[in-house]
DNA sequence: CTCACCCTCCGTGATTCACTTAAAAAACTA
DNA sequence: TAGTTTTTTAAGTGAATCACGGAGGGTGAG
């Protein structure tokens, strides 16, 4: 039985810590530690572990986008999602990023000891909730079909991101309009087009998208 | 040397576990978990804790709430906060509530056995970081003028907040109407009463004061 | 060149905002 | 208990925004 090597990839020293503390053993090597993409982009020079242990809200660089780079340049390496959110969106783009696995941040000691030994031995794991989540869209759909890629950053262009944040930062459209010296209805035009892209239905639903995207702090 | 015994109040099971691993110690004991305040509350009827550490943003009755009334009847018990968050406001309305010592989330091992030892020693623990920002509004002041305090649930009446949850959930006037049996002109009004009081201009700054103070999750 | 996408703008009817007034019910206070 | 304040309900009005549609020019890829 060979020792499992993992990098965390986690923003909250403690989190990291706690991890640490909590599936070290016998046949679990924490190999490393980062607390951004870059941070871990570097030590993938030098360390390849088997497994990412990936926080899903990462500053900068989310954890999806992370997780997609690597299964680009390190097929191998398995990811490993750890998340706060059990939005289906979410866990969809993760999966359609290449996760191995997806674990709610509610999860048991137990529980990720299995998640990592499972992902290690090539398989997938979601834990019970998870999967319920994922049974309405069906994996198999998100993985083929992931042409329709939902990452922000990718399917809404500079402009519509960057009304998307002045929003979200609570000018009115007058307010983005006069700055960006455009009509306000071409304002509206691009938040429309954004909410359609993302379907979103409410400039509430637009407002917690910008957050949880990091475009905007609360 | 006798032992510190701890309950921690923290609905992310892994951190739960994680910190209890970091923790645990010769002389500190975790006497208890909980993950919501009504936990806690059931918890304290059987055992009185030394220190309680503390998540701010707990799903229901928020942290800093919690803090108020354990204050108030166990004023013993030192609480100890453990935020996400650094903001100003945050922390001045938990030490007003009577916390301890406020410690952020990228904290260490090391920092918060310090913070633990010197709490139950009786003093008070703000790490470096988060002293710097106190700094800006004098501890003093934040205690002395609790009169004019910043509280969502003193100042907004339970209507208001209701409307305001919702609203801030993605629901739209019509809907809230609907659902609360009134006119569409009753919701305007609430929300511009909720405006009015919390001096806030734009429907985005309400969602964000909504997920601010804990009435809804992001 | 064609096609797709981006950025720009407008029409229109429904909805919401912002500000004001108001009245009944409930809660608090003297 | 009587009087005051707060809460909850509602509406009027003009401005702004939403939601849905259409449309023309620009740019880049194939």
């Amino acid at each position: 039985m060979s020792v499992i090597k993992i990098i965390l990839t986690e923003d909250h020293q403690i989190l990291r810590d706690g991890i640490k503390a909590l599936i070290a053993s016998r046949n679990i090597e924490i190999v490393g530690e980062a607390s951004t993409g870059i941070e871990l982009w570097k030590l993938l020079e030098t360390e390849i572990p088997d497994i990412i242990l990936m926080d899903i809200s990462l500053p900068g660089t989310s954890g999806i986008e992370l997780t997609r780079l690597i299964s680009e340049r390190f097929p191998l390496i398995k990811v490993l999602i750890l998340s706060m959110f059990t939005d289906e969106s979410f866990i969809n783009q993760a999966i359609k990023a290449g996760a191995k696995g997806y674990l709610h941040k509610n999860t048991t000691r137990e529980e990720m000891l299995i998640a990592i030994e499972s992902v290690y031995a090539g398989n997938e794991f979601y834990s019970d909730n998870i999967s319920k989540i994922i049974l309405n869209t069906s994996i198999e759909k998100a993985k083929t079909h992931s042409s329709e890629i939902n990452n922000t950053h990718e399917i809404l262009s500079k402009r519509e991101i960057e009304i998307l944040k002045m929003f979200a930062e609570g000018f009115i459209n007058k307010e983005i309009a006069d700055r960006l010296f455009i009509s306000i209805r071409t304002v509206e035009s691009h938040k429309n087009h954004i909410m359609q892209k993302l379907n979103l239905k409410t400039q509430v639903e637009l407002v917690k998208y910008a957050i949880r995207h990091n475009l905007v702090i609360i």
